[in-house]
DNA sequence: GGTAGTACTAACATTTAAGTAAGAAATGGC
DNA sequence: GCCATTTCTTACTTAAATGTTAGTACTACC
């Protein structure tokens, strides 16, 4: 993955893809913004597990990347918004690929433990 | 990405996608090989940058999880060939869309160094 | 006999990713 | 005055991924 500030290798389509949204949480995010705008607090319940630290590093990373814009209402407490690009929203086949591949893979798994949950 | 054994969660389908072909190199495999069987060492020299130590780590890990499948010729010097199972063919639609998202990315960096490299 | 090719294995080192915990600023409600 | 909320920062620690180096077994070739 890319370190700060975001620089990809003008090279390997994939390897570009990988370094923009590769890891833990890039693609859960873009799938959730993928269905609207969100706000910070939103995002981090849609995403059991994840740091703030977390969050907040792989949204300015994908802000930074122009895959996602940030609104800030400056209100207080604060009110912040994340929404996809259109550069983001190109990734969205991407997600969906990965969430098409993830449901037949369990599928192949026969019956077992209990089926997939719903895409985070 | 998930340990040996494989483990996949069931849970998240893009989580279990991440565990299974996440990581700096499988999906470069997982693109090779959907051309067609080729062998350890080809595999290797269509990978530049890449160990034998992760080259041979990788290639068990989708073996193990059923994306690949390795054919020991048994003759000496060893020959051994690695293909895409129907599992692992099932991921080609997530290698094409991390192919394209990546080059639509690198075409939005308009005239910023040399055009983008074939998908290695 | 020495060298090269092939597909590995093992031990070790380094680098990167991710997690934890604490706190800051500004306001509203009690 | 005290506590809660929200977004984010900082320092630190741990865990995981990846890289480096050396070596193995067997044969062919010069």
């Amino acid at each position: 993955m890319a370190p700060l500030p975001v620089f990809v290798t003008p090279r390997c389509p994939v390897r570009t893809t990988l370094e923009l949204v590769g890891g833990k949480w890039r693609l859960l995010v873009l799938h959730q913004l993928g269905a609207g705008p969100l706000r910070f607090g939103e995002l981090r319940r849609a995403l059991p597990g994840i740091s703030e630290k977390m969050l907040v590093q792989e949204l300015r990373l994908l802000t930074d990347a122009g895959l996602t814009q940030r609104h800030n209402y400056g209100e207080v407490p604060p009110r912040v918004e994340y929404e996809l690009t259109d550069t983001g929203r190109a990734a969205l086949p991407l997600v969906a690929a990965a969430a098409d591949f993830g449901q037949h893979y369990l599928s192949t798994l026969q019956g077992e433990g209990p089926p997939a949950d719903q895409p985070q």
